[in-house]
DNA sequence: TAGTCGAATGTAAACGATTACATTTTTGTA
DNA sequence: TACAAAAATGTAATCGTTTACATTCGACTA
């Protein structure tokens, strides 16, 4: 379409031109070549110019595999995700995939279905210098697991991670960012604020359900432990179940806090289907901003992550660690936002 | 937590141990270690057992950089997509994800955005051997493009694919699937039926429209053009723009055929804020059956692919194309089938 | 013009596996 | 017991780079 190229004299199919090849062709040595390709300096520009050409007429590429194994290094890291359905952590990727990328490394998502033994084979992948490391966003419960036999391998913790741990990691302060949320249902004058909570195997889950009660027993109110669910996974449909049964209390909340859009997405769908109007009948404030999130009805309101930058940062604190194995590990704490729509 | 492993004795560290160490170790060469480690059948088993101990005691994993190199495959697949964030590659993911791995390779997730020079990049991964392989979602003109340069590379298109190129594929019937939810629609009584389309640099975009066309004109209808709206991305705020746009028409349609579950999703949101009912006021169909389709207020009817088998059945194509090249190009139709929801 | 010193280039040894091919051991048979 | 054949193991080349070290080339000085 764009522009005839037919005439172009392209480089031959040439299924396996070594360095080697390019030497002869170019009467240098493999050395020269291979100094010439990896920029350095000391080469006369002339010889530059003929190993380029060289390069240029029998279509060669560096074989990525051999250099890899000579420089001991794969160039690829691993992220290792309980569900890669889950937008939020979607998000994060595209911020992991665009920092590795400038710095050379490709990236492999894993899903771990937040399984110990899954974990395990992944980091096997490391030992067999499959890959040089991995970014984990596992329960925090699973990354204690793999603590004890994988300490020297190069790993960081994004969004999930355990302070005690001799591991560097990156997040915000959940405990906080939920209090900010449930104080915000307080300002608009609820007070019977229901909790949907995920697994507690969760660290995150624990914090955010501390930060539900901080707000609530600061406000004088006694939390209610029927006021809090559980769910078992993190999808539209558990969300949607955990808000049928908090309507289907006595004295139900007039407001609910869930600590995942995907959550608050399908409480909204479950509220709907009782014929609740929302934020009149019940109010309902997410965790994390996915895309989705404005476009709900009502928009919904909730805590908003920055989920790019927390991808950016992990890789940014994975290749410090590559790059320098003796530092202490670092921690990064991220700021956290409310983003105010409708739904509350 | 799970069990005390505290006084299991572990194998050290052990930064690096190859083959050699592990064959001194044992008494024995490094072709009989490299033998009972691939499992050949030559090998007494009295020596297998002392090898594999050494293997144990010395904590060896194989160096898979320098088994690529030597073997010359990377198994490494590429997954070429023009949006990681929309939830229908993220399904087809699954599947490429889950065969891939059953055959030992790992999948590098591509994010392109439909680019013709981020394509190119990516495919010359290939000429670098960091991959083995590719599976391209991308449009069919940028297929086009690429086919060019590259038709010595493993690659095949999965869901958007062009029969005339010489390429395995797997994909559905679009014009087909179009042309079944726009006659549901029909038969629901509706006569003004819109199309939310997508750019048309998709070939599945003209093929969909194709078959509204052909509904339409079966029924004896004219399709008119400002039923149709081109969106430039797939995302909600683009369906919700185009279905405010179908509104303000002078005879608005009373149903919506929308090319893809986020654009019906969005046009849902823009139908709701112009305080349209759906589906009394306007009905919608989308296409792809996301999970979240069946979570919308209403429940969306769309026409449902079957991604996670186009992802499985995408790698099986390319594994059969590694496995033997001269093969003439495989193809593949899966059905479709029509999810009924309440929004039609 | 010989000698010195950088700059430019070449030689060859890694990296850690796989695998023809050669060699040794074992087994079976006469 | 000796010998052939089969089974088990060993030796060393190979994959395609990078890079320490050795060598050659030129320019400049005395």
């Amino acid at each position: 379409m764009s522009e005839p190229r037919a005439n172009l004299p392209r480089p031959a199919p040439a299924p396996s031109v070594s360095i080697a090849a390019v030497a002869r062709h170019a009467n240098v040595s493999v050395a020269t070549v291979s100094r010439v390709l990896n920029g350095q300096q000391v080469v006369k520009p002339a010889t530059r110019d003929a190993v380029m050409a060289a390069v240029q007429t029998l279509g060669y590429r560096v074989n990525e595999m051999a250099r890899n194994l000579r420089t001991a290094e794969s160039r690829l890291l691993l992220v290792l995700v309980p569900d890669v359905g889950n937008p939020f952590y979607a998000e994060i990727m595209r911020g992991i995939d665009s920092v590795a990328r400038q710095h050379g490394y490709l990236v492999v998502l894993c899903d771990t279905g937040a399984d110990v033994e899954r974990e395990h084979t992944w980091f096997d992948l490391l030992r067999r210098r499959r890959a040089d490391g991995a970014i984990c966003l596992d329960p925090d419960t699973v990354q204690h697991a793999l603590a004890h036999d994988n300490a020297h391998l190069a790993w960081v913790a994004c969004a999930e991670f355990d302070p005690a741990m001799a591991v560097p990691y990156v997040g915000i302060d959940n405990r906080l960012a939920a209090r900010d949320a449930v104080q915000h249902l307080l300002e608009r004058g609820h007070r019977r604020i229901g909790l949907i909570n995920t697994d507690e195997t969760w660290l995150y889950a624990r914090q955010r359900k501390q930060g539900w009660h901080d707000a609530l027993t600061e406000a004088g109110i006694t939390p209610r432990a029927d006021w809090c669910i559980n769910t078992h996974s993190l999808d539209y449909a558990a969300g949607n179940a955990a808000m049928t049964q908090l309507l289907a209390l006595a004295a139900p909340p007039t407001a609910v806090f869930a600590v995942s859009d995907t959550l608050a997405i399908g409480a909204l769908a479950g509220a709907r289907s009782l014929g609740k109007r929302i934020p009149h009948d019940v109010a309902v404030v997410g965790f994390d901003d996915i895309a989705l999130a404005a476009q709900t009805d009502p928009p919904l309101t909730t805590v908003a992550q920055p989920m790019r930058q927390l991808g950016e940062t992990a890789v940014q604190l994975l290749l410090d660690l590559l790059a320098d194995r003796g530092r202490p590990p670092a921690h990064v704490l991220l700021p956290h936002r409310l983003a105010l729509r409708a739904s509350a």
